[in-house]
DNA sequence: CGAATCATTGACCGATCGGTAAATAGCGTG
DNA sequence: CACGCTATTTACCGATCGGTCAATGATTCG
């Protein structure tokens, strides 16, 4: 076998294999889940730390799809259907099996994972949810987000993710009948909707931007 | 030291141990942060699994409080005060470090302790939740939720666990300057708001209970 | 075909770790 | 103080596991 795809190999067997036992699983078994010996993996990788930091760089890199950014900065789309069209991918690819539980691995342990995830967010998620949750308040503002307004991104942010805890740390049914074969797009709707419009009116008032408060269908 | 003060000893050092570093953490680290020798812990516990067993018995017993049930039963108190209170304790006393931690590390490995706690939810806990968002939208109905009204409820519940994942989890500041020293009891109270308000909105006709849809304050 | 190269293996080393057992330290009691 | 009991330690065993290395198998190329 080519040099090259033996270590694709070796890698994407150490992703599926680490992301269920955790880092110290044993060389030995990763090595017969492959189909080789121990030894060899030490033909490709110096130590097992050195595997283990490719492991992680490769499960984070990519885990932010490029067009998301185009997506949440769009100008036209509507705000809940943006939401709820990210959030849809979002469950669905970068939650994923292996990422979420070498997130949750990472997390427990060190925090190299978890670390630059989280800045990850806050770089390039948190502000734009933020932006476009003000714009839906018919609001425009680059002021700091109060902690009150964090907070209750932070709560829709967490229903996510806490879907797929249930998936693949509780490994509880999660239901998921809807189209995008990963989870329901009325569920996520239902929740983008709750979290806006409880966004309106929360904070109508704290900025001098009084609107009439009314339900929307 | 009487044996069953060093008992206790012991099985505290463990739950904290354990909690830090998982329970393949050893058991002569494990003595060394308790001040006594490895070989002593066999003394108290047969096998480091009976010691295991025991931590999730402890940890696991006592977490739901039994005034809960009352609280939550309560007719008379209004829908989003009683789960403001609720979730304010819920979060602080349920979701504790050594617990949310442990409940993790199960969930990773063998899910003893995760079955057990969902199990526990969804008898205690979710079906009064769903009775009593069902009071607020002024319905009363022991049908069986749909999919889509749990989902929903999943959604504000996840948010909540959310928060001790940021905190015990990804050690990430988390905001909390409320009376409740845990969790602020307004951002808590918004989000039980956001929650209850659109499950009035999303769900007012489907029961035949049409209802003018008015936001109150 | 034969030699060089490189992927792959089997055998081994040393440290770690759960578990055991004999020795010892400590303490209450007659 | 001496005796007995038990809490605690020291020393050890055997299995596991990361890591090494010499030997072997396979492949390429002149």
């Amino acid at each position: 076998m080519g040099v090259v795809e033996r270590e694709r190999q070796i890698l994407d067997g150490a992703i599926q294999f680490f992301s269920v036992h955790g880092f110290n699983g044993q060389l030995r078994d990763l090595a017969k889940s492959i189909g080789v010996t121990h030894a060899l993996l030490y033909h490709y990788f110096p130590t097992k730390q050195a595997l283990i930091d490719r492991v992680y760089a490769e499960v984070f890199e990519g885990r932010w799809r490029a067009e998301w950014d185009a997506l949440l900065d769009d100008p036209e789309m509507a705000v809940e259907d943006k939401l709820t069209a990210f959030y849809l991918e979002y469950v669905t690819i970068t939650l994923s099996q292996e990422f979420v539980r070498i997130l949750v691995f990472s997390g427990l342990t060190d925090h190299t994972i978890t670390d630059r995830f989280f800045a990850m967010l806050r770089a390039r998620l948190f502000p734009r949810l933020i932006r476009e949750t003000r714009r839906f308040r018919g609001l425009v503002s680059r002021a700091k987000p109060s902690e009150r307004e964090m907070e209750l991104l932070m709560g829709v942010h967490g229903g996510f993710f806490y879907i797929s805890m249930r998936r693949w740390i509780y490994a509880q049914d999660v239901y998921s009948e809807g189209s995008h074969e990963g989870y329901d797009e009325q569920s996520v709707r239902d929740r983008v909707r709750a979290y806006l419009h409880a966004s309106r009116d929360l904070f109508a008032d704290a900025t001098g931007n009084t609107r009439k408060r009314t339900v929307q269908r």
